[in-house]
DNA sequence: GGGTACTTACTCGGATACGCAGTGTCCGAGTCTATGTGG
DNA sequence: CCACATAGACTCGGACACTGCGTATCCGAGTAAGTACCC
């Protein structure tokens, strides 16, 4: 079970979008020399956070992606939830009702009780994605090393 | 992010070798033909949990695989490291030290913030995942549908 | 009848193909900007 | 000098190849049981 690397890129990219100036829009490429990344690859990335709301995305010279809401209302979740769609990992194929061994008609109407744990601790991942924004992320950063913000702005206006 | 399907089927079988006599070997095409699974394929996945030491196998006739302890020992996170591996979903590549916004050496030392917040979360599921054990599940099944384990029994020894 | 060697059939275990999602790349549609021209 | 039309360049957006992992399968090594045979 391998997560997309896109998320670590989508993550880091939201956190530099927010260093920067919150009306000004960063094309792709500039985002992605950020970190030498292949520029059409986190293009791609980047259109699933639009296609989710969290960018916004303006064509033509001068445009780019930027922020559509505050960081403060983006949580972990939302990102994670964007690159690697909605769907759970553990995904119950209902092998219980299928061969010999497959139980009664009666008995497939309560859930399947592995089915329940797992999802169970899948929410509870979920919650604690759910329970951090980007801006507790950003604060961190900033704890750690305070003069990053003003570094990747200075980089991003270059 | 999508689960190996062999974790399901390793779950379902180990409740099912619980459901068995406790010294009793059960081959893998047997427990396959239970849900119609495809028997060879089974097979890699057991070999897997016998590797992790959670079952046991017995090679020559009426040999197959037994649980190697008592499922009040054996956590779903158990089940799910052995198939899955022990390795992280999110996996940190430290893009933030490549590029022109690569950060100063001595910046480098903190934990990246992002790993830490995506490190925070994933130790939620596997804790999840560690507090709850087979017998846990075996007795919620028990609740649903307390004529599964004859049934099952009845099956396996036939 | 009892012991022994052998044959047999069955089991696991690792090595081998196939398919699909993730990865990486490319080119086209759209748009703003800058320039050159005419009034 | 100002307004306008035009050409240009830059942007996103979706469509197109490639690689690696998960999926599925097969065959060989090893073992215990059952059997036939000999003492």
């Amino acid at each position: 079970m391998r997560m997309s690397e896109g998320v670590e890129w989508a993550l880091h990219t939201c956190l530099n979008l927010a260093w920067a100036a919150a009306d000004q829009s960063i094309s792709a490429t500039r985002l992605a020399a950020f970190y030498e990344l292949p520029a059409p690859y986190l293009n791609k990335q980047l259109q699933s956070l639009v296609r989710a709301g969290i960018l916004t995305s303006t064509p033509g010279p001068r445009g780019g992606f930027r922020l559509a809401r505050p960081i403060e209302r983006v949580t972990l979740m939302d990102v994670v939830a964007a690159i690697e769609g909605p769907g759970e990992a553990f995904r119950c194929t209902e092998i219980r009702s299928r061969g010999p061994g497959a139980a009664p008609e009666s008995d497939n109407k309560p859930p399947c009780a592995i089915d329940q744990a797992m999802r169970r601790a899948e929410l509870a991942w979920r919650r604690e994605l759910a329970a951090q924004t980007l801006a507790d992320v950003q604060e961190q950063v900033l704890r750690s090393a305070p003069d990053a913000p003003e570094r990747t702005r200075r980089w991003l206006a270059d």
